[in-house]
DNA sequence: GTCTATATGCTGATAGAC
DNA sequence: GTCTATCAGCATATAGAC
């Protein structure tokens, strides 16, 4: 049996948030559809989190937390630095896509207004580290890019979500096969 | 001296429309703050157009119009296949990054409520198509998913609006021939 | 075509009982 | 911790004068 306790409810409110924020945007959302998806008041909202814009920065915490460690736990003996890109990108392709609603609210365009900003970028930054460091381990052509190389995958990857069907294309991780593929085969046979 | 005309005030409109979207997202985008960006009261907008929902529409068709013209236009008198392509994307990013508010305004998830993401979408791709044929006249290694490929791109490319800073980092033509020739040569040299 | 004035409803947030 | 009740403000949209 376990007891609903104050971190239980924060969870449960935070999930919420991530669903009703991945479903209509942060702005769209409104707190008493938050609430209604947690099955409580929205008075009650505010005694686990201050405001509006902090769930927003606590939902990102929470999703750039469960993604870094999936991502991270793929890489667990994984050789060959392409191979380790490879299952760095099919692990975030696979939450991104199919365990959705949490990381699916973070990675879209952050409203401008919101206060934490600033800790949100960071956060991402963050993350987004562990690509920089799989692609500073590869051996590339001299005056290769490698910034704007991961940028690139990172945005092939983020966008995905605007178009990726379940039912249609490739599976999550069929995708990151072929977007490192073609980046690491090259495409020209002429 | 040109006098102003409906048409005239209706295009000032559609250009404040894009400037607030782009900048604070549609849904935070008031009716009050597009009708002050455009030097007009709110109810005035509604001479012009319906509704807001109506607004974003005809700010898609014009943002896609526009794009899809310049696009285009970058490939006359362009030969060689992958040389074609890659002036696309350059033209798509100059427009996207630098021509911002229009454009930037578009290329962005679609609000899930508004009347009218049916047709939003159909602009998107007959827009998109042009990338399908550039893609097609490519040759490729047998097998190639020309679909992923072409998604891996668009999407590389509509996420540099995130990232992407006029001051910092490559151009965007440069960015285009970049992403382009990564995919082209490929980067493994092991 | 643009205005003033206003209708109607929803927003994030707070006060205070339980 | 969650509730009921409520605030003040802003949202989209409309009516009708000019």
């Amino acid at each position: 049996m376990t007891k609903p306790t104050a971190a239980n409810r924060s969870g449960q409110l935070l999930e919420a948030a991530a669903v009703c924020f991945s479903r209509e945007g942060f702005d769209a959302a409104s707190m008493r559809a938050i609430a209604d998806e947690a099955g409580m008041r929205t008075a009650s909202i505010y005694y686990h989190f201050d405001s509006k814009d902090n769930l927003l920065v606590a939902v990102h915490e929470e999703a750039l937390r469960r993604i870094g460690a999936a991502t991270t736990a793929a890489l667990h003996d994984v050789e060959g630095a392409w191979e380790r890109l490879e299952a760095a990108c099919a692990a975030h392709l696979v939450i991104l896509l199919t365990e959705g609603t949490f990381v699916n609210a973070v990675m879209r365009p952050v409203p401008s207004k919101v206060e934490g900003r600033e800790l949100i970028f960071k956060l991402r930054d963050d993350y987004e580290s562990i690509f920089t460091d799989l692609i500073n381990a590869l051996a590339l052509p001299q005056g290769t890019d490698r910034d704007t190389l991961r940028l690139m995958l990172l945005g092939a990857m983020n966008w995905t979500f605007t178009w990726w069907h379940p039912k249609e294309g490739p599976a999550p991780e069929a995708l990151a096969s072929i977007f490192v593929a073609n980046l690491r085969t090259g495409l020209d046979v002429t």
